[in-house]
DNA sequence: GATTAGCACTCAACGGCAGTGAGTGCTAAG
DNA sequence: CTTAGCACTCACTGCCGTTGAGTGCTAATC
């Protein structure tokens, strides 16, 4: 169907373009590469490429530029992860070196990933899936008000403010807390959840109220909780390849303001080969995204699934670099919580 | 020197420049307000309010549209504080009213604050200096990593990892914890940084070694966390404004994801008449936001100050609904606090 | 002395127009 | 299958005259 060269000349003309902004043209292909063969073979196979609709003509006399489906096969066929260089791989060591918490490793590796494609970089917060209960903490702050905070093994700290109807001591919520830790310590998000829920009967009976509704909270904080926060940097890098958007990038940048989408867009990309998938141009119209591209890889803890880590741009993107780049951090997350 | 009208005059300029985008000449302004005299007049008048620098020309011979210190008369002199709508004040109760967690009453206030005013939202974390010290939990997550989290009697939790130099047992753990809740409990947050560097001394000599670290990351948890942490939203609004920005917005949306920046600015900014302060264009040149307004105040909680809210977009924006939306939500988030 | 009418002047914005050049598509020959 | 040649397309650029909003100035008027 489309030969072996032809396939070659797809590949240049994503590369140049990517590069230069500029539609490429016949001409400058023979100019720039060494095919070995005159501007008029070229037009054939880009003829080819046309028919196929792997690039488009902006206008009617200028250069090819790639299509959605020009960038597909590109990355599924035609682009090799380039090896991040020495300095990247450097970044990446000394950004992440000095672990703090949770919320810290992730603001790093955000701002990180941004800087190493300069897209908007996104980490999702991983899944409690897997974590256990490590202690659970009641604090009084008021006659009708608790905070409740859940911490997991995983050192992922949960907390929840609790209006109650009856008023409380410092006794009962000593008792309750006393109680909820002796259930729920040691068990996964799951079997906790079960087991909160179970949490008012068991309770001591002046306490029968409050414990419904802390036990009501409980469930809430470890099941709804999952994975669905993610933190992002490098929006600005959304702002200096506008033009690289047909109309304005206002709606893009609403989109992912909502952070939703996004989740719903990482849940549903699955996994490929390398480990990094990408979704094109109108593979993400339904997420008011159909102009941009988003290359993610989920990253992993003692080997089950926990979240996903990625960037986001405009289809005109260094596909090679961000791929590498984005399972680079995925693989280096993985193994610093792996740590744990 | 400027005579009453001429101040009326400018008051016209900014409102029209503002809801216009076009900068505004004699004809025009005569044509929509009634100042009973002529174009030729108003000419008079805004050949004064040059001289003043109040506003300037873009081309020799186009209308005139207000300089930064026009603005700055405009908002300290000339801009009533336009009282909310009953719309927006709907809106205030509503998106506020169902409270949860410090996380989630923010968030929800700066997505807020940012859909009353069409700009860039701002809200600081409060300041701890006025909390004491609720309860510390030490959470054991491996032979040499520790997890504290600090709570304070107004609902915040910090979280940090501390990596142990010796191995650690749950018993030496639960000894910890407990004389670092006996010594710290109750206490204001500076006074527990002073105690907190006291306790490795106090504790069992077989923790001394993990005691020293667990204190200094204490010491840590209570003092630097000083409002240094600032929540955003409505950065798309920034793209819409776009062409009020002479140059490219990309440094400004740089400058505003760069959160030490904006902390710096809040602090400096100071609370004026109305409570709410503005900092105007070349003022931010510092930041290197020297195109941008600032607006802010600050909220409050049992009458100590706690830390700001505020917005940040374009010279050209609508300052008397922008500072009323400021005041209304600080003082709606002042209302909500002072409860706990 | 402030206000106004009148007028010359400025200058960005717009549209039309021809020239330029990169690039294509096609055809016929190698 | 490849290539040279050629006519054709069309965005882009620079040029130019027109238009119109708006100013600044001056002299007359209230």
């Amino acid at each position: 169907m489309v030969s072996e060269r032809s396939l070659e000349v797809l590949r240049v003309i994503v590369q140049d373009y990517v590069s230069s902004r500029e539609p490429v043209g016949s001409k400058s292909i023979v100019e720039r590469h060494s095919f070995g063969v005159s501007a008029a073979t070229i037009r054939n196979d880009m003829a080819l490429l046309e028919e196929e609709e792997l690039i488009a003509a902006p206008h009617t006399s200028s250069g090819r530029i790639p299509t959605d489906k020009g960038y597909r096969l590109f990355v599924d066929q035609l682009s090799d992860l380039r090896p991040l260089s020495a300095a990247q791989r450097h970044a990446i060591e000394t950004f992440l070196g000095q672990s703090a918490d949770l919320d810290d490793v992730l603001s790093r590796t955000v701002r990180l990933l941004s800087q190493l494609t300069h897209q908007v970089a996104l980490v999702q917060y991983p899944s409690l899936t897997r974590a256990t209960v490590k202690h659970v903490e009641l604090v009084r702050l008021s006659t009708h008000r608790l905070l409740s905070v859940l911490i997991t093994d995983t050192g992922r700290v949960e907390q929840r403010v609790v209006d109650t109807t009856s008023e409380v001591t410092e006794e009962s919520v000593a008792d309750l807390r006393t109680a909820i830790n002796a259930t729920l310590v040691g068990l996964g998000m799951t079997d906790a959840a079960t087991a909160a829920a179970g949490l008012a009967e068991a309770a001591p009976p002046q306490l029968a109220g409050v414990a419904s509704i802390v036990a009501e909270t409980l469930v809430e904080q470890v099941l709804a909780n999952r994975a669905d926060k993610l933190v992002m940097a490098g929006a600005a890098n959304l702002v200096r390849t506008e033009e690289d958007f047909t109309g304005s990038i206002f709606p893009v940048l609403e989109a992912i303001e909502e952070q939703v989408v996004l989740l719903r867009l990482f849940g549903e990309m699955a996994t490929d080969q390398h480990g990094v998938s990408a979704s094109i141009g109108r593979e993400n119209a339904s997420f008011g995204l159909g102009e941009t591209s988003v290359l993610s890889s989920s990253y992993l803890s003692a080997g089950s699934e926990l979240a996903r880590v990625g960037v986001l741009g405009p289809l005109r993107m260094d596909y090679s670099n961000n791929m590498a780049a984005v399972r680079a951090v995925a693989r280096y997350l993985s193994r610093l919580l792996g740590e744990n």
